[in-house]
RNA sequence: GGGCGCGUAGCCUAGUCUGGAUAGGGCACCGGGUUCCUAACCCGGCGGUCGAGGGUUCAAAUCCCUCCGCGCCCGCCA
């Protein structure tokens, strides 16, 4: 618990001034019954307690070894030392523990009151500090996203919305990769009459096309068949490579952006059914254009480790950074004096650089190399910042082995949200005959949403995941629809009882069930966990959060009446309000759409 | 071979950064709950050698070492 001090940005956090609070009072009472406990060392050893009904726990082993006494005995001469007085209601031993109940009426009113002030805000800083830059997805543009791309989109969107949350001025961006092979062999086969492509490529989209189907599918779909056939035809090989090198070389025809970016814009429509957009686009292109390539060029035939071979290439000896054997030789330049993807790459980041104050890649684990590859070039030209990096593991297909275009068992994105539509559309009708046709597919849709994003997001993004199409259609138990569910559940509790916004008058003293207390409780630790998954990029706790927060209302929701609970009523509609809120502020960063009905 | 990551009940997963009190959830399965604020819900039950072994420590799922298994990367591709 000792980050609090080291904290930069603002988040207004309760707990700060308790934990502060009761730490100095555990050092006083050290300092009564002599054993060496500093108020700094008192609040980095608290912990939040997980015996029932209290709040903060010191564990008094390391003290009680140092005092050469039983921490038993130790735990309780500390108990009874604890200055008494508000906010802290009592301080007791249990074991080898000094457990710190905190006032009831005092947690109640205060976290009550932050968080019905702050409505939309709580758990949220004030924009501060210097600009950061997130890049994620950048996939690219030449055909549908599948599921296992839609992985980096949804945790670099969810980072982007918590550091946001978190005070951070941030800029998301897309990068735009025009410049590679695929897009090359996209283009290329598109400029050419259906009747001139080779046999096997036509005969792989034939009777394939579905009418109004996205142009991502429609372009991206000869793709497999045409990279298949490349490897056994030299011929038709190099007309694609020639095509390729005039890309690099910065004449590529304008028919090649424009089919790119019609792909792309398909690629986005997909990703705005999630509610992810990106504030800016960078294209690869664009660097060659600008003439930044070339610097990087200049700038990297000038650096220490450089050396050119016979056929003219040029290559970084990065053995002193320390990357793997067999990966030490970084070739920045090729044969025919054309820049690399990483040559690129260290383009884009001085560019970056240049705008923000932090930059953060969303990558893929297959590019962990890349990262630090890219590291090593950064440090060669002698620029002193690096990106900080999220690596997240691949989503495999369903029957194993990495989610591959060309490999056909790729799990569209597309397919999965239509699915997902349909089934909570059908969930939908089955429980209620109230709403009109465009009210039910507006739920649907925001349902589907909702589950596909937290069935993604809820996984550490170090964790690998096996897609299994039952477990992402599931819309119980920890599930973003739970979530939601919870969230409809308290707005129709407000409508019922007329509350549908503040004021919320409570009296503290009437909420004192268990229930209502673990509640508030919940309550009062989103600021932290806002601030650590934007700090980590542990962005997986934010779904763990919304689950717990709406599982706890149930428990509530069950155990408690609301509108007809007499001299509480009042005060009760205020929880339930503010937890309505704080569901609300958790959905709004996991990207999943607050339904007041469903 | 080298580098990085992962290994927690039948399945999925939290906790590992920062070592602490009986390892939390979910799915599936079994048994209950709706004249009452939305049952996409709740209550109870079943289910764990935290991959294996060693070490550090008062204390290890968590830190260190060795090993095993799985994934990815190691291109003048991106």
């Amino acid at each position: 618990m000792g980050t609090s001090s080291t904290r930069t940005t603002p988040i207004v956090d309760p707990w700060e001034a308790w934990i502060g609070e009761v730490a100095s009072r555990l050092a006083r009472a050290a300092a009564e019954v002599g054993v060496p406990l500093g108020e700094t060392a008192a609040a980095e050893q608290l912990e939040f307690s997980s015996a029932e009904g209290a709040d903060l726990a010191l564990p008094v082993h390391r003290l009680a070894a140092a005092a050469k006494e039983p921490p038993e005995a130790l735990a309780a001469r500390l108990a009874a030392a604890f200055p008494p007085g508000e906010p802290v209601l009592q301080a007791r031993a249990e074991g080898a523990y000094v457990n710190v109940t905190l006032d009831p009426g005092e947690l109640v009113a205060t976290i009550l009151s932050l968080v019905l002030g702050r409505g939309g805000e709580y758990g949220r800083a004030e924009a501060a500090g210097e600009p950061v830059c997130i890049e994620h997805t950048s996939s690219n543009p030449t055909g549908p996203l599948h599921v296992g791309r839609v992985r980096n989109a949804i945790v670099g969107d969810t980072l982007s919305r918590a550091a946001r949350a978190a005070g951070g001025r941030v800029t998301t961006q897309y990068y735009v990769d025009d410049m590679g092979r695929q897009a090359a062999m996209v283009t290329w086969l598109w400029q050419q009459p259906r009747e001139a492509w080779p046999e096997p490529v036509r005969a792989s989209v034939e009777g394939q096309e579905r009418p109004g189907e996205k142009v991502d599918h429609y372009r991206g779909r000869p793709y497999p068949a045409l990279s298949a056939y490349l490897k056994e035809h030299r011929e038709t090989a190099e007309a694609v490579a020639e095509f390729v090198r005039l890309i690099e070389s910065g004449a590529a025809p304008a028919a090649h952006r424009a089919l790119a970016g019609e792909i792309l814009d398909a690629m986005l429509a997909s990703l705005a059914r999630l509610g992810i957009r990106f504030d800016e686009f960078v294209w690869e292109s664009d660097l060659l254009k600008d003439g930044s390539v070339e610097k990087v060029l200049e700038r990297l035939r000038a650096a220490p480790h450089a050396l050119q071979e016979e056929n003219g290439a040029w290559a970084i000896d990065a053995e002193s950074y320390g990357l793997p054997k067999d990966s030490t030789h970084v070739v920045f330049q090729r044969g025919n004096g054309v820049s690399l993807y990483v040559t690129r790459d260290v383009a884009y980041h001085l560019l970056k650089f240049s705008r923000f104050g932090r930059v953060v890649d969303v990558l893929g684990q297959d590019h962990q190399l890349h990262a630090r590859t890219l590291d090593a070039l950064l440090a060669e030209i002698g620029e002193g910042r690096r990106p900080s990096y999220v690596f997240y593991q691949d989503i495999h297909a369903p029957g194993g082995g990495r989610m591959s275009t060309r490999g056909g068992s790729a799990v569209w994105l597309d397919d999965l949200l239509d699915e997902a539509f349909s089934r909570a559309r059908a969930e939908v009708l089955k429980r209620r005959d109230d709403l009109s046709a465009e009210e039910v597919d507006r739920i649907a849709e925001a349902v589907a949403s909702g589950a596909v994003r937290f069935h993604i997001v809820r996984v550490a993004p170090d964790k690998p995941v096996r897609f299994r199409w039952e477990d992402a259609l599931s819309f119980e138990g920890r599930s973003g629809p739970f979530v939601q569910y919870a969230y409809a559940r308290a707005s129709s509790v407000l409508r019922k009882g007329e509350a549908d916004s503040p004021p919320y008058p409570f009296d503290a003293k009437l909420l004192t069930d268990p229930e209502e207390l673990a509640l508030v409780r919940l309550l009062s630790r989103w600021p932290r966990t806002v601030a650590y998954a934007a700090r980590s990029g542990h962005v997986h706790t934010l779904a763990g959060y919304a689950h717990d927060l709406a599982d706890r209302f149930n428990r509530f929701y069950h155990a408690l009446p609301v509108l007809t609970s007499g001299p509480s009523r009042e005060s009760r509609i205020a929880l339930v309000a503010a937890v309505r809120q704080t569901l609300a502020n958790s959905l709004d960063l996991l990207g999943i759409v607050a339904l007041p009905t469903m």
